[in-house]
DNA sequence: ATCACCGTCAACCATTTGGTTGATGGTAGC
DNA sequence: GCTACCATCAACCAAATGGTTGACGGTGAT
């Protein structure tokens, strides 16, 4: 296996980035890959949990490790994060079309009647 | 305020569509709007887990609504989701370029050395 | 007015989660 | 070979989660 246990992973795509602290991690590491303890130096929280957090982002396979001697490098991987948008993308485009018309419908009825 | 205290509600919209149950309704719910207890007529657990589904999804934005007599009927709302997803592809934005040459190369490096 | 139905609230339960502190196994540097 | 450092493991804790059953307040229909 090339890529992994991927595929149908969006449980424990969306969960890991429902964490803020989590996506914050992420956004961090976009600027590149960094060492466990370099990452948590930046969060008021402790390493462990930390470390953590990083497993939960592994194992979603939102971020990939390597380990140089005793540091671990982690890095992020996009994969996930296309699977996660291409749901989006295909839940907006079976609405989209019905939705236009529907907000609408919906604003106007709380705009007249919701105080 | 037109459109309620939405902005910067990531966490609650993220965690709301980690639940596969949560997701199935929303799908089902893009075919239009249902009452509360013929939606939860298609999924093997009772009305009251649900209704807290309901809830959950309605808190985070993505379900509206509309109390007619002593029906409830859910319809979605796009916004929340067009802010996932602005958010999801802003990561990607800031990755991507410099992902394309470090995946090939952490690819390469686990076909190698990796067992 | 009564009875049935719709959906939520309340209490409870088991599991998961995000955090802590402390111990442990590896690796690096003297 | 010590000693320091890196990161995870382990145990624990409080809070949140997803589920249940049962009771309740509204609404509709007869």
């Amino acid at each position: 296996m090339v890529d992994g246990d991927r595929s149908e992973n969006l449980d424990g795509i969306f969960s890991a980035i429902s964490d803020p602290t989590r996506r914050a991690i992420l956004q961090q590491l976009g600027q590149g890959p960094e060492r466990v303890t370099e990452i948590a130096r930046r969060f008021p929280v402790s390493l462990n949990a930390v470390s953590k957090h990083l497993i939960v982002l592994e194992r979603a396979g939102l971020v990939r490790r390597e380990i140089r001697g005793r540091d671990h490098l982690c890095s992020l991987n996009g994969q996930p994060l296309r699977e996660a948008s291409a749901w989006i993308e295909r839940m907006r485009g079976y609405w989209e079309e019905r939705l236009d018309a529907l907000e609408r419908h919906i604003a106007a009825k709380q705009k007249a009647g919701r105080k």
